[in-house]
Order: C-alpha cells, then sequence, then structure tokens
DNA sequence: CTGGGGAGGGGGCCC
DNA sequence: CGGGCCCCCTCCCCA
C-alpha cells in the first residue's frame, strides 16, 4: 500500500514552510543575498550540502560558481524537483545552472542542465560529470567539501590551493576539471575577501562578505583601529533595522525569492520535471564514499586549535554560555543541562543523518523551551495558532512572522506586561524577589554616588538618570525578547547585543591588535589584550598582593581565597 | 592529576 | 546605537 502523492505532498509543505521560513534551520549566503532553507533538504539533496551544514547554520557560497538569482532557481528545484521551462532559461543560464549544480553536486540537476544544453546544440562548456564514473565520485570527494577540506587539513594555507589545483590537474580527466576548478576558489583563505584569513570565522564556513551581512539587515562592520583590514571592508551602509526576521525576509525579496514558492515561477512552457519530486536525489545514488568529513567535522573543536592563533572556539562558547544568566536569575529559569545550543557539542559523535535532525530541532525549539520569557517559534503545532507560530507570552496571540510579533509586543505597555508578570507569581518566587531586592540595593549602592536619578523602575525601583535608560532596563523585566538572532534564533532584550551576538556568528573581529594581529570581536577586548603586550597589571589582589591583566581574573583569583577549601 | 593563572569569548546591561 | 564594564564559562598552560 502507497500513497501515490505523499512525497509530493511532503515536499509541497517543505517548499511553504521554505517560503514562510517556518523550521528553516540553515541560511545560504550567495553574494548579497541570504536564503533561508532546511538542512534536512540540503543535506538529502547534495554531499556537498550534507557536509556544510553538518556544524553550520550559514553557509557562504563561493560567488565565482553561483550567484543569487540561480541559487533561487537551484532551491526551488531542490524543493520542488522542477525547473524554469526553457522560455525562462537561457542557454547561458543553463550553462551556469550547470555550473552551479555540479559546485553544489546536484547531479541530477546538473544532468537536466546537460540534457537541456545538448538538446538545444550548445556545446558544453564545462563538461560534466558522471555520477557513475568511479573516478568522479573520488573526484567528488576531493571537491565536495573544499571548506572543509581546507580546515581540517594539514596543509598550510597558502599551500592548500595551489596543492589542490595540481592534485586535480593530475588525476581528473578534462570532464573533471569542471569540478576540480570550483576546489580553489572556495577557500575561505582563498575567496575573493579571504585574503586575510584570519577574519574567517573559525567554525563558520563563510567569510566575511559584506553583501550577506547587509542583508541580515544589521550593519556588522566596526571600524577597526589598527587599520585596513578585510572585515573593514564590510559596507558600513546602515540598513534601516526592523527585525532581522523581516531583514531577512526583505532580503529574499531583494534577491528575488520566490513569492509563491509552491509554485515556483512556472511562468509558461512546459517546465522541466524531475520523474520522482520526492526520491531524485542522493538516494538512488551509489553509496557516498565521499565525504570523510561526516567523520571529521569541518569545525576545528577547541582543542585542535592553537589557541595562540587567536582564534578561539567561539562557537563553542557562545554554546555553552549562551543561557542568560540575568534573567534566569530574574525569571527563575534554572540553568538546564538541557540548556541552549549545545547541538555542536552534541554532534560530535553522531551520525549524519540523525545528527542534522537533532540539530535542527535543538536550534529551532531553543526559543521555545530555553526559558519562558523567550518568545519565539514555539514548538509544536497548536491548533488554534495555525500558522501563527510565533506567540506573544503575555497575552498569547499567535503571528505568523516574527516581525509581526514584535510590532505587536511594542503595542504592549510596560504596564501591561508588568501586570502580567505580577500575575503570574510563581515566575518570580519569594527567593527571587529577594535577590531582586538584593541586586537593587546593590544598585542604588552604586547610584548612590551619582547625580540625582529620577527615573525609577517600578519593578525593582532601580533609578536611572534619563527616562530612555529606564525604559530600556524596563525591558528587562519583559517576558519577551524583542530581538531574536537571524541565524540561531537566540532573543535579546537589546539589538546591540543582537548585533553583537551576530557579529560572532559571522566571525567579524573588527579589532586587530597592532602587536600581534590578533583580531576581537569587541573594543573592550583589545583593550584588555594589549595589556598582555604592555604587561601592565592593574588589578591587585588586596590579600596577597597578586596583580591581574584582567579584572575577571582577579576577581576569580578573590574567590580562591574566600572558598572554603 | 590537579589547582591556579592567563586569556579568549559570550551575554547582560548601563551610560 | 555604540562603548564600556561586569560577570560568567571555558580552554590552555604550567607548576
Amino acid at each position: 500500500m502507497e500513497l501515490p502523492n505523499h512525497a509530493k505532498q511532503l515536499l509541497l509543505q517543505l517548499n511553504q514552510q521554505r517560503a514562510k521560513g517556518y523550521l528553516c534551520d540553515v541560511i545560504i549566503v550567495v553574494e548579497n543575498a541570504l536564503f533561508r532553507a532546511h538542512k534536512n533538504i540540503l543535506a538529502a539533496s547534495s554531499i556537498y550540502f550534507k557536509s556544510l551544514i553538518l556544524h553550520d547554520n550559514l553557509i557562504n557560497l563561493d560567488t565565482d560558481m553561483v550567484n543569487p538569482s540561480v541559487f533561487r532557481q537551484v532551491l526551488d528545484f531542490i524543493y520542488t524537483g522542477k525547473l524554469l521551462s526553457s522560455d525562462q532559461v537561457s542557454d547561458h543560464n543553463f550553462s551556469a545552472l550547470l555550473t552551479a549544480a555540479s559546485y553544489l553536486q546536484l547531479h541530477d540537476l546538473a544532468a537536466l542542465c546537460r540534457k537541456k544544453l545538448k538538446r538545444s546544440g550548445r556545446s558544453l562548456l564545462t563538461k560534466p560529470t558522471t555520477p557513475t564514473n568511479g573516478r568522479t565520485s573520488r573526484n567528488q570527494r576531493l571537491s565536495s567539501t573544499p571548506v572543509t577540506q581546507m580546515l581540517i587539513s594539514g596543509l598550510k594555507d597558502s599551500d592548500k590551493p595551489k596543492r589542490r589545483e595540481e592534485l586535480l590537474k593530475e588525476e581528473l580527466s578534462e570532464d573533471e576539471m569542471f569540478i576540480g576548478s570550483t576546489a580553489n576558489s572556495l577557500s575561505p583563505s582563498t575567496s575573493k575577501n579571504g585574503s586575510n584569513g584570519t577574519t574567517t570565522s573559525n567554525n563558520n564556513n563563510i567569510s566575511s562578505n559584506s553583501g550577506g551581512i547587509q542583508e541580515l539587515g544589521l550593519d556588522l562592520s566596526k571600524k577597526s583601529p589598527s587599520g585596513s583590514t578585510a572585515t573593514e571592508e564590510v559596507s558600513p551602509s546602515s540598513i534601516p533595522q526592523e527585525s532581522p526576521q523581516s531583514a531577512s525576509e526583505s532580503t529574499a525579496n531583494s534577491a528575488s525569492f520566490e513569492e509563491n514558492p509552491t509554485n515556483p515561477q512556472m511562468v509558461g512552457g512546459e517546465p522541466m520535471i524531475l520523474g520522482d519530486a520526492g526520491g531524485g536525489g542522493e538516494e538512488s545514488q551509489p553509496p557516498p564514499d565521499v565525504d570523510p568529513h561526516s567523520k571529521n567535522p569541518p569545525r576545528p573543536t577547541a582543542r585542535s586549535r592553537q589557541r595562540p592563533k587567536g582564534e578561539a572556539n567561539k562557537a563553542d562558547d557562545s554554546e555553552r554560555a549562551a543561557l542568560p544568566n540575568g534573567v534566569a536569575k530574574r525569571l527563575n529559569v534554572n540553568k538546564s543541562s538541557d540548556g541552549t545550543f549545545q547541538c555542536k557539542e552534541e554532534d560530535e559523535g553522531m551520525e549524519n543523518g540523525q545528527e542534522q535532525s537533532e540539530e535542527s530541532g535543538n536550534s529551532e525549539s531553543e526559543g521555545g523551551r530555553n526559558s519562558a520569557n523567550y518568545v519565539y517559534r514555539q514548538e509544536g503545532f497548536e491548533p488554534a495558532l495555525g500558522d501563527n507560530l510565533y506567540v506573544c507570552i503575555p497575552c498569547g496571540k499567535g503571528f505568523p512572522s516574527s516581525e509581526e510579533l514584535n510590532a505587536h509586543v511594542e503595542t504592549h505597555t510596560e504596564e501591561e506586561l508588568y501586570i502580567k508578570e505580577e500575575e503570574e507569581e510563581d515566575v518570580f518566587p519569594k527567593e527571587e524577589e529577594a535577590e531582586a531586592e538584593d541586586l537593587s540595593s546593590q544598585a542604588s549602592l552604586v547610584n548612590s554616588g551619582g547625580e540625582a536619578r529620577r527615573f525609577s523602575c517600578s519593578v525593582c525601583s532601580r533609578s536611572y538618570k534619563d527616562p530612555a535608560t529606564l525604559r530600556q532596563h524596563e525591558k528587562t523585566h519583559w517576558l519577551t525578547r524583542p530581538f531574536p538572532c537571524n541565524i540561531c534564533g537566540k532573543m535579546f532584550t537589546q539589538r546591540g547585543t543582537m548585533t553583537r551576538h551576530m557579529r560572532s556568528h559571522l566571525g567579524l573581529k573588527p579589532f586587530a591588535c597592532e602587536e600581534c594581529g590578533m583580531r576581537f570581536t569587541r573594543q573592550y577586548r583589545l583593550t584588555e589584550h594589549m595589556r598582555v603586550h604592555s604587561g601592565e597589571k592593574p588589578y591587585e589582589c588586596q590579600l596577597c598582593g597578586g596583580k591581574f591583566t584582567q579584572q575577571r581574573n582577579l576577581i576569580s583569583h578573590l574567590r580562591m581565597h574566600t572558598s572554603p577549601s
């Protein structure tokens, strides 16, 4: 017994979800356009994607191999099994599609393109790879995850591209050169903005693609105090900042992303349709001998890296430190072991398929389960909400998109929210009140020295010099966090914090040390770091006279004095 | 092996 | 909105 349309329907649903961004767990950056998609779908479509998205939520594609409009077609094809009609796609476009398909290892799409080009009597500029060819599969292995390979390869950066090219030239026949030729342009260290390898994220396979960053609606650039860097090439043009979510959707628009993905621009002519929409992918192909990286993930682990290079395990840290402590305290949200952003940690020992689903599950459910005060993409379908998956916790209303939710959240007055908060007294139990009071008394201590602070918080009685600061502070009492990270979904109370957080996703380290070249995400870090070179140790322990370059180390040192042992 | 120090990184939050 | 600071987590190194 078999449902004839099952695969088709499933794909249709997924494509609709893609259009809404629902459960999308990966962003693909192509030049200045962002595309949201589902990891599982991409992984099922291409070995290349499979290895790329294993540990990354943000994929930067080589713009020499694919441009936004071509990638849009590629993505449409992945989700529908259909290509635009030949009326819509010129031979030139088919060549571009073939290039992209080969690069992305979408064999079915590549085959379609080749067929089309052959039919139109055009000699192929780039000869095809034959998926059934044994050599090709080795070839694919070589080129399947160029970025990954660069990252894990023992070769020196400078040697890698050359060596790869040599390998390919040595071993590949003419028709294989096509894929091979992609390889040397993919590494972050060799791509156009990758000349400064240090700006490349250590675990995001991206470089500082200014376009992509801009398209996130955020100006993540910073002026480095030390002069020219690749990072500075990021355009500082300020983008109207709506919610990142909306930014990403406007991105989609700007990239002519589908408005009606369920019927992806089937304007006239006969579309090329894969025989089986659901089964045409990798499933039908010989077992991949490719992708040795799936077991040696592309992401260098913290331990495998040398600290002195200056690239600490950013994402690991962010994943571990993701729980906002302040909020956890205030709202009595325990730091649970299932915590946040642990997907990558869990990944380490898992096999691909399982891993991907687990990972996306984790990251996706992040907003929902992380803590009570996070309102974002409620997991599980609530029938009453229908497609309104973005739920405002205080009032329970659902919205179809995060920006609508955000707009709605703004309409809640602080008073409403506080009333709501008080009603939910269990959210703020007695101990927490005590703690809050404690904090506020600390605050008043701090405040007491300064000038008059006329603006007091009605919740915790902290006071501030100006109403804007008070308002900012009051947001910390809200049950909602209006600023979601477009990449991992983590929510923030302040846009600036979210922007800063995004920088870490994107590997932007605008602040460079003139002495050693080490780069930092924040000016303050650089300032701290400079003490390493100057030998300055401004923090002194009053108990033992020990001196420290960083205050935090003095603090942890003091703990050593005060701890019972 | 362990504890302490140094240092990188993240989030919260006030200015 | 960015800067600066605080606090926390974590890793690495070394005695």
